[in-house]
RNA sequence: UGGGUUAUGGUGUAAUGGUAACACUGCAGAUUUUGAUUCUGCCUUUCUAGGUUCGAAUCCUAGUAACCCAACCA
């Protein structure tokens, strides 16, 4: 029964190492850098990593790359945290590389001692140009050959502040000729007289990320270290230090990381997003930031079943937003309350229903009995969707128009009669009767028809603002466009509807529930929402065939 | 044009010298008190050129294309 599924390439270096005793047991760590809020892109690396852990019995580390105090903050932090656990994953430790500065320090002293680091005064400028290019070699830094004993003295008043920013760096002595570029003598120490989240004023040196990272995996005995391709040049440098240093040798494996259509996956670009007011904040639930999914009713449970799905590789990649909405639809149409809820709403007169009468009908909760069932009040006058209804039959239109018959959901069956319009021709009222042997359940009117329609009782009606989201962007892929990526935004990724009409139950719904408004899409209350102003979000449509023949013409 | 990485349908991912498969998308149909779900079927694939082999997506050679690398960012 269990279904054989082939490994990734890291698995297959994980039971390989596993297999041969390299390793009795694995530690993997997920490593961002508190600076923005995680992204969909890091629900990848956080399900591989720590999906890693939970597949092979071993355990997973949260550790925080703070090593840049101008960038990084507590409220990244916290966010980063409740995301993660959201997803469903718990660290064996959470951790930071600020908790390692003593340490990386005393890395530092030891490249010293060795000869292999030494303090350079020059501007920052000059160290580029000293660097060369790709195809040719750089040019070692007049204070490369400082003594062992200067470069000590030097690194400790460095670290003692006698220093303004951007003095003097500690940079690792290599190659200055070195193909990899990384290897051009990297900086390992800048000064920096900034506030850090953690270690608040006790440093004005701070190491850098190629300093900090390895050396961190390697204290926590990381054994398999998987990070981004656009890193694969770093894993030279990473060798180099563990190796130097003769540290515990954890390893870096690179896969690709994932795009997707209609989207832009880079901080910096978010950032933008949030900073210019293009969207509403970090969970604004058009971004494709987990906060942003979260509150537009993406279950955690299907960007599992994503990441699962979208595989682990080393080649560039592109993803269809499609898949992701798949993922959502499966598993909320599974899961999500049914309700009904009328967007675009007209007003149906039932003429030979009772005036003043309230049925209470019965109707399913959910996609299978173990819901249950709740009431729903019925009466002369009900909403229902505008597009239910045409004046003149487009073909193979089969809801209402004059002369046909359509179910009202757990209702009747009712026979449209015709419509009164303004004087704009829009339809104000569509007049209809009902066949009172055809109640739902117990119909013995022999009458059958090929619609069903929701509805919703005009006395009734609860109303509410629904906001509609559609992609972020009008183009496949944004940052492959011609100039400011930002030129490429969907003018329409939020239609605000208002007001919408809804079944009266839904007065009751609950924060982080999740609804099917028949036959319209699934939706959850957002956190705007109050008892005088109810506020739905739209996670994502039904799939519509209806809507496909209408575009074909 | 130095170094590194990667090339399999429209999009992803498998196949580890032996029938190119699975999922998404798209298309067609059946069922349906949601034009949803479910079910059935169909479409489209090994970057190019040589070579090794009984047999190549896989091995070899030469090309080509894409992406990454010259931050006191991570």
């Amino acid at each position: 029964m269990t279904e054989e599924k082939s490994l990734n390439f890291i698995e297959e270096i994980i039971e390989e190492d596993l297999k041969n005793g390299k390793y009795t047991s694995i530690l993997t760590r997920f490593p961002p850098e508190p600076n923005g809020y995680l992204h969909i892109g890091h629900a990848k690396s956080i399900c591989l990593n720590f999906g890693l852990g939970i597949k092979y019995g071993g355990n997973t580390n949260l550790r925080f790359d703070d090593t840049n105090p101008a960038k990084e903050e507590t409220e990244y932090v916290d966010s980063i945290k409740e995301d993660v656990k959201w997803l469903g994953f718990e660290w064996a430790n959470e951790l930071y590389a600020s908790d390692y500065f003593d340490q990386l320090y005393g890395f530092a002293v030891q490249l010293i001692t060795k000869g292999l680091a030494y303090v350079d005064d020059s501007t920052a400028e000059e160290i580029a140009a000293m660097k060369g290019t790709p195809s040719q070699a750089g040019t070692d830094s007049p204070y490369r050959s400082r003594s062992i004993e200067e470069n000590l003295r030097l690194f400790k008043e460095m670290k003692e502040g006698k220093y303004q920013d951007g003095e003097k760096v500690l940079r690792a002595k290599i190659d200055m000729a070195a193909m990899n570029m990384h290897m051009r003598d990297p900086i390992v120490y800048r000064t920096k007289h900034a506030h850090h989240h953690r270690t608040g004023d006790a440093w004005c040196i701070y190491p850098m990320y190629d300093f900090a990272h390895g050396q961190s995996d390697s204290i926590e005995n990381i054994t398999h270290s998987i990070c981004t391709l656009e890193f694969v040049p770093h894993r030279e440098l990473y060798d180099w230090f563990i190796e130097k240093l003769e540290i515990f040798p954890s390893k870096q494996y690179e896969f690709a990381r994932l795009n997707m259509t209609y989207t832009v996956m880079s901080k910096r670009k978010l950032l933008q997003l949030v900073t210019e007011s293009y969207v509403s904040g970090w969970d604004d639930p058009r971004m494709p930031t987990i906060s942003g999914m979260r509150r537009r009713g993406f279950t955690s449970e299907s960007i599992r079943n994503f990441c699962d799905k979208i595989g682990v590789a080393k080649r560039e990649n592109m993803i269809d937003f499609s898949l992701l909405e798949f993922c959502v639809r499966e598993d909320l149409n599974r899961k999500a309350l049914r309700a009904m809820a009328v967007l675009d709403p007209v007003k149906l007169i039932i003429t030979n229903y009772p005036d003043g009468t309230t049925e209470e009908l019965v109707t399913e909760n959910g996609p299978d009995e173990s819901f249950g069932t709740r009431i729903a009040p019925f009466s002369r006058e009900v909403w229902i969707e505008r597009e239910d209804f045409m004046e003149v039959p487009a073909k193979k239109y089969f809801r209402l128009f004059p002369g046909s018959k359509v179910r009202l959901k757990s209702a009747y069956i009712i026979e449209c009669t015709g419509c009164v319009k303004d004087n704009e021709d829009n339809v104000t009222e569509i007049h209809c009767t009902y066949i009172p042997e055809s109640k739902s359940s117990n119909d013995t009117s022999g009458i059958s028809v090929k619609a069903t329609i929701h509805w919703v009782s005009v006395p009734h009606a609860a109303e509410a603002e629904i906001r509609m989201y559609d992609r972020l962007f009008k183009v496949e892929d944004p940052s492959d466009e011609e100039g400011d990526f930002k030129n490429y935004i969907n003018p329409d990724s939020l239609q605000v509807v208002k007001p919408a009409y809804l079944e009266p139950s839904l007065k009751d719904a609950a924060l982080g529930t999740s609804y099917q408004f028949i036959r319209k899409g699934y939706f959850c209350l957002d956190r705007d929402s109050t008892v005088e102003r109810l506020v739905f979000n739209r996670t994502v449509t039904l799939k519509d065939a209806w809507s496909r023949e209408v575009k074909k013409g």
